[in-house]
RNA sequence: CGGGGUGUAGCUCAGCCUGGCUAGAGCGCUUGCUUUGGGAGCAAGAAGUCGGAGGUUCAAAUCCUCUCACCCCGACCA
């Protein structure tokens, strides 16, 4: 492509729209322009890489024995009725009408198109399994669409969903793709991780993401060494014992109420009582919907809110405001405890009392009285209190013990989440009674995994993870063009001819080549070509027309060398095979 | 949905509080000359319904009301 005719827009001032670094350098590069919240154009730029990453992706699918199809984006409500999701999805989901006011709605992911579709032309286990995938453009409606493509409304994914006979046919397909999802970031030059992570509203057995570690990234993963690596969402850590736990809870004497004015907080009643964080029992009032939930978990420790909403299945939590406290305690904020609550709030709903398994261990504990400026010590769980249910509900912390193996302590990353694996086994194969007969002609339903793999916010978070100050610093195999060649000085007739030869010779050797001939300065052409971040240079300039030689700079190092045309090519080509192994790890 | 903020030239922004002449700057764009291995210099020039509607006023980018769009902070997710 000769960049005098190329669509490339490039800002030199950062535009006031991006936050992170992928959304502004995507922006002043050229890549992609806005056209309403979370919706884009992809400029040539753009789609090219986005291009680069699908045609990844297929190879990668393909070779595992995945098929390509391509359904529609636009799905008629009956579909989503028949799985329930048409209620159950809310208003994520963008709905149509259409001229005879039938509702439809625009796909959001596909689970309700392909299972119909398999159900009504597979019949036998013979013809099992399937592998099935697209990639298309989606549309959720996102509460709050944020950070360009890695966020956006409409979006291009690559979703796969397979069916099978038997679960363990399922276990092994979804191995098979969680390989296959590896080889792929690598191939697209990220290093990635694969973590468990919380299914979700999709549902089902179980559940992996794969990320790519970027300090920006939007998810919190807990990992050890040992190789347990998990979202913060549901990490778990090793549960210790309390040192007061081996007391008998016959020799602690009966509650006792303290006066503590003013003090709400865990810190500073620690001090008063003469008692550790850790010997505290932390009361936190949520509402749910349909009622109120006390969640009680050690003074030291920090409540994970994914992790109570999913104990208690309650479509959301949110802590409750003053008032809802005040009516369901009689006290002010940081006064609350579990001990003779009511069980019902007028006007609020049920009250449900919901313990980490920690408070379980705990002896002779203090909490709050639920009277304002007083609390209560030698408190112990079972005796004074019983609550509704015991779970998991600790966020796990760097440093935390992990849950694995006997040594290892967690460590805190922040990752991109680019992928992610459900095995969803016969949720959605059951409404659409997708069956099979099996080896004795009974009728057996199949079961599913579904994949899916965001095109648009992996070149976000290749952005994230490969960039300097200068602009992008893409991995060869997804970079828009492979070598940006730099006529220095266009008025110069002998150098045009010679970067002409240039151009022709590398092309027709299979180089992808950005030819930069227009009437710009040196500076101007080096600055563009490191901000939409070519892997390569070549520079013509004065010095290799005459030897009949080419400068060879390499973008994320600026390492510069002389060399021959057939060197060039050589370069990019092992380059890019070398990607295709399996990649080197670039970070 | 709740909280905060911004809309003025292609981009970044000043002007608004305290209303007043042809609405400004830098970058970009056009033309010419010079320059040519790191975002050039000089000269000339084009370009804005001041987001929209209504109101107050002799007079509104500026004050008031409504509205729309976008951005940021929380809950959703590839």
């Amino acid at each position: 492509m000769r960049y005098s005719r190329a669509l490339i827009p490039t800002l030199r001032e950062m535009p006031s729209e991006g936050e992170v670094v992928s959304h502004q350098l995507m922006l002043r590069a050229g890549y992609i322009r806005q056209v309403a919240r979370g919706i884009y154009n992809y400029l040539p730029l753009g789609w090219r890489v986005l291009q680069k990453i699908s045609q990844i992706v297929r190879e990668e699918l393909d070779r595992v024995g995945c098929q390509e199809v391509q359904m529609p984006c636009v799905i008629p409500a009956e579909l989503w009725e028949q799985s329930g999701r048409w209620q159950a999805y809310g208003k994520e989901l963008l709905r149509l009408k259409d001229r005879h006011d039938r509702a439809y709605c625009f796909g959001p992911t596909h689970e309700e198109i392909i299972t119909p579709l398999v159900a009504s032309v597979v019949h036998s286990y013979k013809e099992l399994p399937h592998n099935l995938y697209q990639i298309q453009t989606k549309f959720r409606d996102e509460i709050r669409p944020r950070f360009g493509l890695m966020r956006g409304r409409e979006f291009l994914m690559k979703d796969a969903y397979s069916f099978h006979a038997t679960d363990a046919d399922l276990d092994r397909e979804y191995e098979v793709m969680c390989a296959a999802y590896q080889r792929i970031f690598a191939r697209c030059g990220l290093s990635s991780c694969v973590v468990e992570a919380a299914t979700g509203s999709i549902g089902g057995r179980s559940s992996h993401e794969v990320m790519v570690l970027a300090e920006t990234g939007e998810s919190e993963v807990a990992s050890c060494a040992c190789g347990y690596a998990a979202n913060v969402e549901m990490a778990e850590k090793r549960r210790k014992e309390t040192v007061t736990a081996a007391r008998d809870a016959a020799s602690i004497p009966a509650v006792r109420k303290v006066h503590t004015p003013g003090l709400g907080g865990v810190d500073d009643v620690v001090g008063l009582l003469g008692l550790t964080a850790a010997e505290m029992i932390k009361t936190l009032i949520y509402l749910r919907d349909g009622g109120l939930v006390v969640a009680l978990i050690p003074g030291d420790t920090l409540l994970n809110e994914h992790k109570l909403q999913t104990a208690i299945g309650a479509d959301f939590v949110t802590l409750a405001d003053e008032a809802a406290i005040r009516q369901l305690t009689g006290a002010a904020v940081g006064f609350a405890g579990p001990i003779g609550l009511p069980r019902v709030v007028e006007g609020i709903g049920a009250v449900t009392v919901v313990a980490d398994h920690a408070i379980a261990q705990m002896r002779d504990a203090a909490t709050g009285a639920n009277e304002t400026d007083y609390h209560v010590c030698h408190v112990v769980p079972g005796r004074d209190f019983v609550p509704d249910q015991y779970a998991d509900l600790q966020s796990v912390v760097a440093g935390d013990p992990c849950p694995r193996c006997s040594d290892g302590r967690l460590a805190i990353m922040r990752g991109i989440e680019v992928g992610h694996l459900f095995k969803l086994g016969t949720k959605y194969a059951k409404p659409f009674a997708a069956q099979f007969l099996d080896q004795d002609g009974k009728a057996v339903t199949m079961t599913m995994g579904c994949y899916g793999l965001g095109i648009g916010r992996t070149a976000a978070a290749a952005i994230e993870q490969h960039h300097d100050d200068r602009g992008m610093l893409w991995p060869l195999p997804i970079a828009p063009y492979h070598v940006a060649l730099l006529l220095l000085n266009g008025k110069n007739p002998e150098h045009r001819a010679y970067a002409d030869r240039a151009y022709e010779t590398l092309t027709t050797a299979g180089v992808e080549v950005l030819y930069d001939d227009r009437q710009e300065r040196a500076g101007v052409k080096f600055a563009d070509a490191e901000l939409i971040g070519i892997p390569y240079q070549v520079v013509i300039g004065g010095k290799g027309v005459e030897t009949g030689s080419l400068e060879l700079k390499e973008r994320c190092t600026g390492d510069a060398r002389m060399m021959s045309l057939q060197d060039v090519t050589t370069t990019i080509h092992e380059t890019l095979a070398h990607f295709r192994r399996g990649g080197p790890d670039v970070t």
